[in-house]
RNA sequence: GUCCCCGUAGCUCAGGUGGAUAGAGCGCGAGAUUCCUAAUCUCGAGGUCGCAGGUUCGAGUCCUGCCGGGGACGCCA
């Protein structure tokens, strides 16, 4: 609805004054008396036509008269305010109620490919909250983007390489002989346990399995191979990817890729609990040679240079505030280093735009990014990086600490046990993602109107059983009824006011995608339904005269559908009963 | 120390490229149900938008400084 009023402003300056307009703003007035849209073209036009706001938009205000499309055009105060005619109000709400959720699409990626990057984390613990945030708000962005015509690749890069691997399979190892009792032998397993290892619970979980798998042949020095085969012939209940790809090399590399299977597996679910789904599993593991590649052509053009026996990244040539690492003196590489490559290999497949959530532990990551893309003359504006901000969790008002050192920290897994899917996507779509999110257990749990997850199903589900009375005392389905032709019977305000809220969810949904602010939706959700449920305690449908009712029929089955529209974009389900 | 984010009602937070009298939920006070679900609704109280300057016709929004909170600053991942 934003567009026509542009549109019109744009031809009525054309029009009056012969000339191009600046860039200017559709807005909702603060008040609502105001008018339904609010334009401030006559600001921005006053230096250049020498004229007072006012004056201007009077102009074109008195170009408006006449236009079917308003109510009424005012000039207050320097905006132009706009109200909606009734007659093309309802002449939107029939094309939604024909249209449904298509009413609400609209091709605007005309088939251009998005990478949304998100969640990635190590495959060497279980999810916890701030992942899971992560993974609500890539996927809400996914679903937006998805609505608009963008072609759009979930992907998961596994940091399936590295130390922290070598960690896990030292780990499990170490687990593993404590479960019969005894100690490593080797001194620097024990040393790097105690210093860096993962305490976590689900460690040992790992470990009795390993156990159940090859019994005591890790304790007697079996050949890893064997032991690979012993572990693939248990036939555990899910794919073993990483076990498989072993051909050779320490027990703890085979204990690490056996954990990498299982904790991944865990991960996946966890997602899918959520209504989270990825398209890709991308594995840093796969860029070996690109890594080698990548930082050839680095060398090639001269980005690259030796410094304590170690190779270092010129980016402080592209913003950085100091050069970083690639390949350490020991000859590995860094994270940095598969990063670069995988941002390259990314660019390779010929995305249109590369979006990355990040947490808000890579924010110092950022520069060097964007530093070694602008070394490959990638376009700034290709990739978008997102931070997500820590989740900090509240059970009787206290804070439950995370850590992931002393292994006791909270996971999603517990949570989506815990309350469920709904809450959970609802409230992590509430805050900005950039911004710290309290979140608060106890609260999210309560079926209550402090949960305003809950409000919004709520309006969805009294909709749905006014339907369901419908067609038990008229015999009729009203899905199935075109009663478009009732909505002139609708004359009330809050009627209007209905229609016209349900109606803007079309602008709504396009600016916050463009915008990339998915929390804005759960805004608009909550408005939309606390402005229905006034309506329902007030007004009857099923006992009103049937002219009436058919037409509140109509309205409903609107409203009804913008909510669908709004919930399944943020992934929460809608109800018929609650 | 350097950099980034945040500071709006008692609490949790919206306020999208500056725009009109500052918004919601919770909490608090008062009320609403012979009728499609009261997980609801109505009314009320509650604010120097951290502080001080600046830019502008106009600042919660932009700039500078200060105060307070969080985060990032490894040959970790």
């Amino acid at each position: 609805m934003k567009d026509i009023v542009k549109e019109k402003v744009n031809s009525a300056v054309k029009e009056i004054w012969k000339k191009e307009p600046p860039p200017f703003k559709v807005d909702r007035p603060r008040d609502e008396k105001l008018g339904d849209l609010a334009v401030n073209v006559a600001f921005l036009l006053a230096k250049d036509l020498r004229k007072n706001p006012q004056e201007i938009a009077e102009a074109i205000a008195g170009y408006m008269k006449g236009d079917r499309t308003f109510s009424s055009v005012e000039a207050v105060k320097g905006f132009v305010n706009f109200r909606f005619s009734r007659e093309f109000l309802l002449g939107e709400f029939s094309r939604l109620l024909d249209l449904g959720e298509e009413y609400y699409r609209e091709d605007i990626g005309k088939g251009g490919k998005i990478q949304v990057e998100f969640v990635s984390a190590n495959p060497t613990g279980p999810l916890h909250l701030g992942h899971g945030r992560g993974a609500v708000v890539g996927d809400t962005l996914a679903r937006l983007l998805e609505f608009f015509g963008f072609k759009v690749v979930r992907e998961y890069y596994i940091n399936d390489a590295g130390r922290q691997v070598y960690l896990l399979g030292v780990s499990i190892l170490y687990r593993y002989l404590e479960a019969f009792g005894k100690e490593t032998t080797r001194p620097e397993i024990k040393d790097t346990f105690e210093r860096e290892g993962y305490r976590g619970e689900y460690v040992r979980e790992i470990a009795l399995m390993v156990k159940e798998a090859v019994g005591e042949d890790l304790l007697n020095g079996e050949d890893p191979l064997s032991l690979k085969e012993k572990i693939l012939n248990h036939s555990f209940p899910f794919p073993l990817e990483y076990t498989r790809s072993f051909e050779g090399g320490t027990e703890v590399d085979l204990l690490a890729r056996f954990g990498m299977d299982v904790i991944l597996e865990e991960i996946k679910r966890d997602l899918k609990d959520l209504g989270v789904g990825f398209d890709v599993w991308f594995s840093e593991m796969s860029l070996r040679g690109e890594v080698e590649k990548a930082l050839e052509e680095l060398k090639t053009k001269g980005y690259l240079y030796e410094k304590d026996g170690a190779l270092w990244v010129r980016t402080t040539d592209f913003g950085d505030d100091k050069d970083r690492v690639a390949v350490r003196s020991d000859g590995t590489y860094t994270y940095f280093a598969s990063d670069i490559a995988y941002h390259l290999n990314k660019f390779k497949r010929g995305f249109d735009r590369v979006i990355n959530l990040w947490g808000s532990d890579h924010f110092g990551y950022v520069p060097r990014i964007r530093a070694v893309l602008k070394m490959f003359s990638v376009p700034e504006n290709w990739l978008e990086i997102y931070m997500i901000q820590t989740v900090r969790l509240f059970r009787g008002g206290k804070e439950v600490k995370m850590s992931k050192r002393a292994g006791d920290f909270v996971t999603l897994r517990e949570l989506i046990d815990d309350v469920g899917p709904d809450p959970i996507r609802f409230v992590f779509l509430t805050k900005r993602s950039d911004t710290p999110l309290d979140f608060d257990a106890d609260l999210v749990k309560e079926k209550s109107s402090e949960n305003p997850v809950f409000y919004v199903q709520y309006a969805h589900a009294r909709i749905s059983g006014v339907f369901r009375e419908f067609r038990e005392r008229f015999r009729k389905d009203p899905e199935a009824m075109d009663l478009k032709g009732y909505l002139e019977n609708l004359v009330e305000d809050p009627e209007m006011g209905l229609i016209r809220k349900t109606l803007l969810l079309k602008d709504e949904l396009k600016e916050i995608t463009l915008s990339r602010d998915p929390h804005l939706l759960t805004y608009f959700l909550m408005d939309l339904s606390s402005l229905f449920h006034n309506y329902y305690n007030h007004h009857r449908v099923i006992g009103a005269p049937e002219e009436v009712m058919l037409g509140r029929l109509a309205l409903l089955k609107g409203v009804r559908t913008a909510l669908r529209v709004g919930l399944k974009l943020i992934g929460v389900s809608a109800p018929e009963r609650m």
